[in-house]
RNA sequence: GCGGGCGUGGUGGAACGGUAGACACAUGGCACUUAAAAUGCCUGGGCCGGAUGGCCGUGCGGGUUCGAAUCCCGCCGCCCGCACCA
């Protein structure tokens, strides 16, 4: 069965071999074996756009190390396969190509299944499902029921992007510059009832919880506690001169109430209700209003957007002056969602305020000032870290020197006493609207009864299946135009009903998939003791793209699901370690049309800055992601064909560090295949030796592979697979020239093959076969490092003087301190340096290095 | 705009605060060959030098330290995220 019988390295013959020898031993078949630890290794699932790309590739094979090695080191690993196929792409090329999101989406997964296999993935696909899979879908929508019953879920008003000539919702992606992508219009935003879950009633267990994941990069964990953005301020009320009725007071949250004597505007939400009532009354106000809400949704279009506000001719009373009016402002950049929706404005220590300040003519007193510096502020805002000491002189205790975190305490203590507002921890996380106004996502159970209302679905009638007879050359949701799917019983009252018609947001697909991937085919959610022996995940790995909203919502989900019965109680944190991993990038060529366009070229069509077609030259643009829109793609399957899978797996591993983006380049992934025809080739010439008599260099190449083990093992544990590499090319080429036995060689051979099979498999297998290796090398058991080949006899320590290498003596390692320094005065370049005189200081670090100072 | 990260030879990168450039790729040289490909060996940061060696060098400018790619401060550039892309 082996491919022991040729005489050159031929990938594309034996991998398909190899991989039916694993798949007729069943060997990645995950069993939960309670006499065996589990080891739960799981990558993001993909989007199944068409192809997989080198992007997956990385991926998967980084997850494929960690669970090929992790399988020889004992445990009984689970390493699922799914597909996150739920989502708008569906939709669109429904719309541009004709067709059914259905057909689009199975077929694709289709293609990338056969793309994928070949890779030789360790992976269970038994467990294999699509979250479009109305088996999964119905699951979620029985959770989402649960959810509903233990008022994790509720409905609000919230703002969407509206194309008023598609008469569509658009998502922000769809919004360029303002405008609908595909008409063109002005995009308006609108208000619709939405589903939304409760996240932010867990904004301080998911902030504490942080402190926990300590196996999460630093940077993950940062970037959810700033978005968490926890807060501690003052709310506090301003009365107010000239509003309308109902409006007597305005309601303000400030993290910096220290700055309350600088103050000197107050700026409400275009979505606050004194604003929706001016808007209602003021034509002024709504012309100005109806401007705000042309910007898109997103924060991002907020914070860029020209600092602009309507001054109502409405005042408030300074808390602690009377005499003392401040303008009440709309402002567009002020967010409903947070805090009161109504801020004051203290110009001199926020950059925002000043601009809005200068553009309005308003005054910008200073609070306080640099310890050194008692310049007033101009045009720049003086915004101090909160740690450092500054003098006040508009505080509350006046002139006195102190942090602005203490200054705050003792504004929110004195306004406390003088009954002006109270202490208010606040969050920046809002709740997480669920809602989606599309076709192609799961259905949410309710119904909208006449006489009931919103009434939850019977679980008997789950899952709530989306028709398949539906058309997309109209736009819009085409469940809302539905002729029957629509219509429905209610199933309180029993009388006619409609069907909720928003569909779910694909982050409830994939924040619970991981939990399923533990009993796929369980008739409930989850089955608790296979999550109970599976989860938690012991290691995830994906883009660091979704540091924030996928981690976070499967963070919210866990423990929602813990709370309603579907996770045991230690699965509130889902992922006990978490790794990021780079893109891979590509140059991009690219010339012009005859109209001056943009033209990109595939790197296949391009050979050293010419188009292999015409010869004419192309801009060669730096590295960039992959995608398809700049054609920097390379096709995995193009490169399996050429190389092999092995070849793809050992290039996107070595070289770049895996938090890291990589670089494709043909010419490594050529390097990566003459390798691994190198290693193939030593293999084949080992075999063929005679075992030999023990010779002297035997105990050498033992040395160096049991040094070889332990590094190698130590980089996979460390998730530094390019150092891995580095590794095993360093111990490939001293074995390549040893002199050791025929014996001695095989056995490295053997523990060679051993640690390159998490990354190359196959190859791996070919090895193994040679050298008479028995079974499969992917049910060895990894091979373990022998300590007292480890230890060295002697180490060379490098002399420096002034801190700059001079010399190096070679010692007994356990030499004492008296000794080394001895050693080192002795030393040729020491005593030139001293000239005769005696050191100013010696340093020795022991085992590593000498320092002189003369 | 806000939050997070990254920056080392021609290239990808290595380096518990301790010999900067491990391991590769490209280049150059040599061997093998009628020739080419393939393969093997040598070279492989810059400058000076025949060599031993010396000086400079980790985006830029400062600082801490016996010693800084690594720690601190200030810049510059690039990348990721910003709640309806997945």
């Amino acid at each position: 069965m082996a491919s022991t019988g040729a005489d050159r390295y031929q990938p594309q013959a034996s991998e398909p071999r190899w991989q039916a020898a694993w798949s007729a031993a069943d060997v990645f078949t995950a069993r939960a074996d309670p006499d065996r630890p589990k080891y739960y290794v799981l990558e993001m699932f993909p989007y199944p756009s068409g192809r997989i790309h080198m992007g997956h590739v990385r991926n998967y094979t980084m997850g494929d190390v960690v669970a090929r090695y992790k399988s020889a080191s004992g445990f009984s690993v689970l390493h699922p396969m799914g597909w996150d196929a739920f989502g708008m792409p569906a939709e669109n090329a429904a719309m541009e190509q004709g067709g059914h999101p259905k057909d689009w989406t199975y077929g694709n997964i289709e293609v990338m299944r056969g793309q994928m296999k070949p890779l030789g993935l360790s992976i269970d696909w038994s467990r294999e499902f699509a979250t479009c899979d109305p088996e999964y879908y119905g699951q979620q929508q029985a959770m989402f029921l649960d959810f509903l019953e233990a008022g994790l879920v509720y409905r609000k008003n919230a703002v969407v992007n509206w194309d008023p000539v598609d008469m569509t919702v658009l998502a922000n992606e769809q919004v360029i510059e303002g405008r609908g992508w595909r008409s063109g219009a002005e995009v308006e935003r609108r208000e619709l009832t939405q589903w939304f879950f409760r996240i932010s009633d867990y904004s301080a267990e998911l902030l504490q919880a942080l402190d926990g994941l300590e196996h999460w990069p630093d940077k993950v964990r940062l970037m959810q506690k700033n978005w968490i953005g926890q807060s501690r301020g003052l709310q506090f009320a301003f009365a107010t001169h000239g509003a309308p009725d109902g409006f007597d007071r305005i309601e303000v949250y400030t993290t910096r109430p220290d700055t309350l004597l600088g103050a000197s505007f107050v700026a409400i939400s275009p979505d606050h209700p004194l604003a929706r009532h001016l808007e209602r009354h003021d034509p002024q106000v709504g012309a100005f209003v109806a401007e705000c809400r042309k910007l898109a949704t997103t924060e991002e279009a907020l914070e860029k957007a020209e600092k602009r506000g309507h001054d109502t001719g409405i005042t408030v009373l300074h808390p602690f002056d009377n005499d003392w009016e401040l303008p009440v402002y709309i402002a567009n950049f002020i967010l409903m969602d947070y805090g009161t929706g109504a801020i004051f404005g203290c110009p001199a220590h926020d950059q925002r305020d000043l601009d809005f300040a200068r553009a309005y003519g308003l005054p910008h007193p200073d609070v306080f000032h640099a310890l050194e510096d008692d310049t007033p502020v101009t045009d720049t805002a003086f915004v101090p870290p909160k740690t450092e000491p500054v003098r006040y002189i508009r505080g509350f205790a006046g002139e006195e020197v102190q942090t602005g975190n203490e200054a705050i305490d003792a504004a929110i203590a004195f306004c406390e006493s003088q009954g002006v507002g109270h202490a208010v921890t606040n969050y920046r996380l809002r709740d997480w609207g669920l809602s989606r106004q599309r076709y192609w996502g799961c259905p949410i159970p309710v119904v909208h009864c006449e006489r009931c209302g919103v009434v939850p679905e019977k679980k008997e009638n789950l899952p709530i299946v989306l028709p398949d007879d539906v058309s997309f050359d109209a736009p819009g949701n085409p469940l809302d135009r539905h002729p029957t799917w629509r219509n429905c019983t209610c199933p309180r009252c029993g009388g006619a009903a409609l069907r909720e018609t928003d569909t779910m947001d694909t982050f409830v697909d994939s924040s619970w998939y991981f939990a399923r991937f533990t009993a796929p085919r369980a008739p409930t959610p989850t089955d608790l003791p296979e999550a109970d022996y599976w989860m938690n995940v012991d290691q995830y790995i994906g883009g660091i793209e979704h540091a924030i909203l996928h981690l976070l919502y499967s963070r919210f989900f866990a423990r929602a699901m813990v709370k309603t019965g579907h996770l045991p109680e230690k699965c509130k944190e889902p992922f006990a370690a978490l790794f990021t991993q780079g893109m891979v990038t590509h140059e991009i060529y690219k010339s012009t049309d005859a109209r001056g366009r943009p033209v990109y070229h595939l790197p296949e069509e391009v050979a050293d800055g010419r188009l292999i077609a015409t010869g004419a030259p192309v801009e060669v643009i730096g590295s960039q992601k992959m995608s398809k829109s700049k054609k920097n793609v390379v096709d995995p399957v193009n490169i399996i064909s050429a190389f092999g899978a092995d070849t793809a797996r050992w290039f996107v591993m070595s070289d770049s560090p895996p938090e890291r983006d990589v670089e494709w380049t043909s010419a490594g992934a050529e390097a990566a295949f003459k390798h691994l025809g190198r290693v193939w080739s030593l293999g084949r010439r080992i075999a063929d030796m005679p075992d030999g008599a023990t010779t002297e260099a035997d105990r050498d190449l033992m040395r160096a592979m049991h040094r070889a083990i332990a590094d190698v093992t130590r980089a996979i544990d460390g998730f530094a697979f390019n150092k891995a590499i580095a590794e095993l090319y360093a111990f490939t080429n001293t074995l390549s020239r040893s002199n050791a036995s025929g014996a001695a060689q095989k056995t490295a051979m053997r523990t060679l093959a051993q640690l390159m099979a998490p990354m190359v498999p196959h190859l791996a297998e070919d090895l193994w076969a040679m050298l008479g290796g028995a079974g499969l090398v992917a049910q060895a058991a990894w091979p373990q490092a022998d300590p007292a080949m480890l230890v060295a006899d002697t180490v060379v320590l490098p002399i420096q003087i002034n801190g700059k290498r001079r010399s190096q003596i070679e010692v007994a390692v356990d030499l004492p301190r008296e000794e080394v320094e001895k050693r080192a005065l002795a030393d040729d370049a020491v005593l030139k340096a001293l000239a005769g005189g005696a050191p100013k200081k010696l340093i020795v670090v022991p085992g590593r290095i000498v320092n002189v100072v003369v």
